[in-house]
DNA sequence: GTGTATATTGACTAGCAGTCAGTTAGCGAC
DNA sequence: GTCGCTAACTGACTGCTAGTCAATATACAC
């Protein structure tokens, strides 16, 4: 009997059992509220084991956070694929779709995001992790740009490259989705989030249609 | 002599030495590296007396970026005054930049806005100074408004809406900052902040300019 | 059963926000 | 100048939480 592969399953399960309870504790409490021992008393487990499997309460916050900008990444590789036979400024409201709907179906994960914001993100966790958050946060961008990149090709864009008008469509959807966020902030501006993402994608498109 | 207004200008220093010292190490170290023991000792002060004229070090905190936001405020206000006799596309420009300016000369007030984004700040803030800190950080889409309303008496924007098209701008110009804000994200995306700014407000200007 | 390696525990440390009983300093009355 | 009163100030203390580590338990090999 391999007990040795026996043993890494259990591991990994162990493993997988508290982040579980990571997730459930951040989202209903949100990071700063949870507690590490919140975390091992809903995996069963004692304070120590959370750190046998992890570095940091930042760490499980990192690996969480990868999980939900992979799932993200995921719908809209899907989204993308899905919309092969579109043209270019359709596949991009298809892709801004799909993420609106990730915004609304999964906030938590977004309320998550803003915790990485925080100085001491950068020292509790691998610099590795940090860079792959980093870098999970922009692999959306890669397929706004390749949405991008056709309409250049067939003509629909004339703007100058491919990568200054992926990073504007992707910060303008960013920004309406972070100033939309507080429900006490759409009510001063007076404005709903849906209609407001949709008026600032077309408007980007429209901009970027335009000859300069 | 008015003993008690002496008194009241005195405490009224107390009061602002504290906050400069706060303002300097939140500065320095980042606000929650920052300690209010650093803060009472910049100051001069014990703990105890901090305490005395700040209800919490979430408070402080509240307290400097109203500073912050209103010094943003006024920028964007002698902007859009200087630009009194120009068209409406060209003080949203200088709109536009007034703003990127006050991002590059004091990130420092950027940067400690994102602390506002914690779970803990509005429960230990009471809820009035948050409110005026959110209302604060949309005094600047005002401006922007009072501009896109000029550009639709103009006739030049074609927009169903004053209050979208600014906010369209707005959370454009703010996400594009929120992207290139790290170094390490700016590299990543391989793209400089100014041009990419300048792009973006582009394009949402031309975006605005086009029938739909 | 005994020895060894591995997994787990939870009492403990360190650090920080916030409190409050006790101390000090300013000031007017005499 | 000193007594008495008030307001300002202090810093030791509390409570809480992330992270550690010596002690303990468990699993396995032989």
């Amino acid at each position: 009997m391999p007990t040795r592969a026996r043993h890494g399953r259990e591991k990994e399960e162990r493993r997988q059992s508290i982040l579980q309870a990571a997730r459930e504790v951040f989202f209903e409490n949100g990071f700063y509220r949870a507690t590490v021992d919140d975390v091992a008393g809903r995996a069963k487990v004692s304070k120590g084991t959370v750190y046998l499997y992890f570095e940091s309460k930042e760490t499980i916050l990192a690996l969480l956070l990868l999980e939900g900008l992979n799932e993200l990444v995921e719908n809209l590789e899907d989204a993308y694929a899905a919309a092969k036979t579109l043209s270019a400024d359709e596949r991009l409201r298809r892709l801004s779709r799909a993420y609106l709907s990730f915004f609304e179906e999964k906030p938590d994960y977004f309320r998550l995001l803003t915790a990485t914001d925080r100085g001491r993100f950068q020292d509790s966790v691998e610099p590795s992790v940090y860079q792959e958050v980093l870098s999970a946060s922009l692999k959306g961008l890669d397929w706004v740009g390749m949405a991008i990149q056709q309409g250049i090709d067939e003509g629909l864009f004339h703007c100058c490259d491919v990568r200054p008008a992926a990073s504007i469509l992707w910060a303008t959807l960013n920004g309406v989705l972070d100033l939309m966020k507080h429900p006490l902030r759409r009510e001063m501006v007076g404005l709903e989030l849906e209609p407001l993402y949709q008026a600032a994608l077309e408007t980007v498109l429209q901009g970027l249609q335009s000859r300069e």
